[in-house]
DNA sequence: GTGAAAGCGCTAACAC
DNA sequence: GTGTTAGCGCTTTCAC
């Protein structure tokens, strides 16, 4: 089951070193031979065995990809971005979730390292430098970051500005004349949900609004944390009169909970949304955005990795990628 | 670059087979040298060669995984379910998108296999079998289709009960008293678009409604297809009072048009879609929906291929997983 | 240009 | 229990 070189070479009457070198499109091999050998080859189906050809070229032709979960649509629009990138070049995913969880990011890492995977494309759970991440590193394994950076470990990164996006969102919600902003967002170990909660500080002290931290929800990543987060926020005696979701899974989180306390966007309360989604605009009112090129990300991610695998040595590089705010009916104030 | 077995057989002052058994934890081993060999391991930090393993095994714990596209959430849940069963058994995913392309497909199919994964699931993208499909089942790799069949293919496939969802949509139209009810669809030769649109015409038919071709409204699998093909239904002379949408991508392409036509949910026309997603609910009105149990098709996907890895020989299954109509205000009846 | 031969790092008989 | 010895299927010098 299965047909190799030295079979083909055989049936072509070569050696299996000429066979090899014809199939493998290296080295020289004269019109005639290759032409018997890509016969041969034909006749008894020879197919390329990537396993041996990567334990004896130590090249696996394979990237591994570790994000939160896929079923999140901005993971699974930088997957598809990234596969599309790679597949150009013959390269094949590898796909893991980590759920945030350290642990099992490190356990991932470590099984994509036994599979010598070429590279490595992940969003890194928490946003000081963690020995698997380092490690890696120094062993010279190709790794980008994205989404997210992770402080000491010295990777290209791909992420969007967080904090322009932030700001302009939490300045057009004081433009329209909000003082109580709120924020639902997941925790600040996520590197970019930290520089979103920072952002939303600093554009408030920039206004001369005191920041309330009574104003400011955290949760899980999921959308059910984002639910309890944005119930408890509006639950307060003086609950406040727009509030900024620092992701996808806390827009929905918090739409719901809005919906449970009978709260009315944009009347009771003005609401503004970091990424961008198909949905958004099918919702009563559509929802005002923060959008992020999100399969661009896993593009340009995708690059970089290529470059870094190809013997790119330049100094680390922390991609940010432009944000877009569009203004749609959820803050009240519909532009245009 | 890399720690051996090899070495560290030396360091603990072993043959490379004793090294391997403790290593690989298969074989005998006396407690003495276990400890031993262990313990230089540590030292070295030596680290299984996952591909030399798979080489000299025959044995990759791999599993291909093949979608349309990750982007889509429906996928993006059964990838996620897959995954998770699979992670437990120390496997790991390769994804590939086809984009419901058979050319591209059987390459994929073809890299995998080059790859030696263990098994292999995929959505196929058309429902006659190809030879890609067949070959890979003569050659005796586990395979399991999702989400759709493969006439001609013997092999395990879990799918949902696209018919009786169908029905049960299509007859809720009807007991409301609709008539001119149509459909949106991608291509029938996607085969769970083919028995929806098959049940479509058949719960018709058999409440005495003659079919009408025209409100058959067939399109590419995009979102924008489906906003097309919803278009033309829609701008009609005569117009249907329903619509039926066999899937998501349809269904947001569908109501985008309807949006854009200035057509109202549901007094305009009423409308039950295939597929319930997160922001159904949210929107005005929330979506009537047939909803699949999303992860748990890929967690079953996973349970079968991993009894077909494991050796189970049994003929081929076909799972049907049972779906849930969701009723809520888009069909114009919000039940209870 | 082509061939012989030595690995890549591990598993798996089989003999001791 | 442990060691010896072949491979797994391919790449890759290095002579010829």
């Amino acid at each position: 089951m299965g047909v190799t070189v030295k079979q083909v070479a055989q049936a072509a009457g070569v050696s299996q070193a000429t066979a090899a070198r014809a199939l493998g499109g290296y080295g020289y091999v004269s019109p005639t031979a290759r032409s018997a050998i890509e016969f041969a080859a034909q006749e008894l189906g020879y197919r390329p065995h990537a396993l041996a050809q990567a334990l004896a070229s130590s090249v696996t032709r394979t990237v591994g990809l570790v994000v939160s979960d896929i079923e999140n649509p901005f993971f699974a629009a930088a997957a598809r971005g990234l596969s599309d990138v790679l597949e150009d070049d013959g390269y094949t995913i590898l796909l893991a979730n980590s759920d945030e969880d350290l642990e099992r990011e490190a356990r991932l890492v470590e099984t994509f390292w036994a599979r010598r995977v070429d590279g490595l494309v992940i969003t890194p759970a928490v946003g000081t430098a963690t020995p698997h991440l380092k490690e890696l590193v120094q062993a010279g394994v190709p790794l980008v970051l994205f989404d997210r950076p992770a402080r000491g470990v010295k990777a290209d990164a791909v992420m969007v500005d967080n904090k322009g996006g932030t700001r302009t969102a939490v300045e057009h919600l004081l433009r329209l004349g909000h003082r109580r902003i709120g924020i639902v967002s997941d925790y600040p170990e996520i590197p970019s949900s930290a520089e979103r909660i920072q952002s939303y500080r600093d554009t408030l002290v920039a206004a001369g609004v005191p920041v309330d931290e009574s104003l400011i929800a955290l949760s899980g990543p999921t959308q059910a944390d984002g639910y309890q987060a944005a119930k408890r926020l509006f639950e307060s005696r003086r609950r406040p009169s727009a509030v900024f979701t620092a992701n996808n899974m806390m827009s929905i989180g918090t739409m719901l909970a809005l919906r449970d306390l009978d709260l009315v966007v944009p009347s009771d309360v003005a609401m503004v949304g970091f990424d961008d989604l198909d949905w958004t605009t099918l919702i009563e009112p559509p929802l005002t955005a923060v959008r992020q090129p999100v399969q661009e990300i896993g593009r340009q991610a995708g690059e970089r990795l290529l470059a870094r695998i190809r013997g790119d040595t330049s100094a680390p590089r922390r991609i940010r990628l432009q944000t877009e705010f569009v203004i749609r009916g959820s803050c009240g104030a519909s532009s245009t």
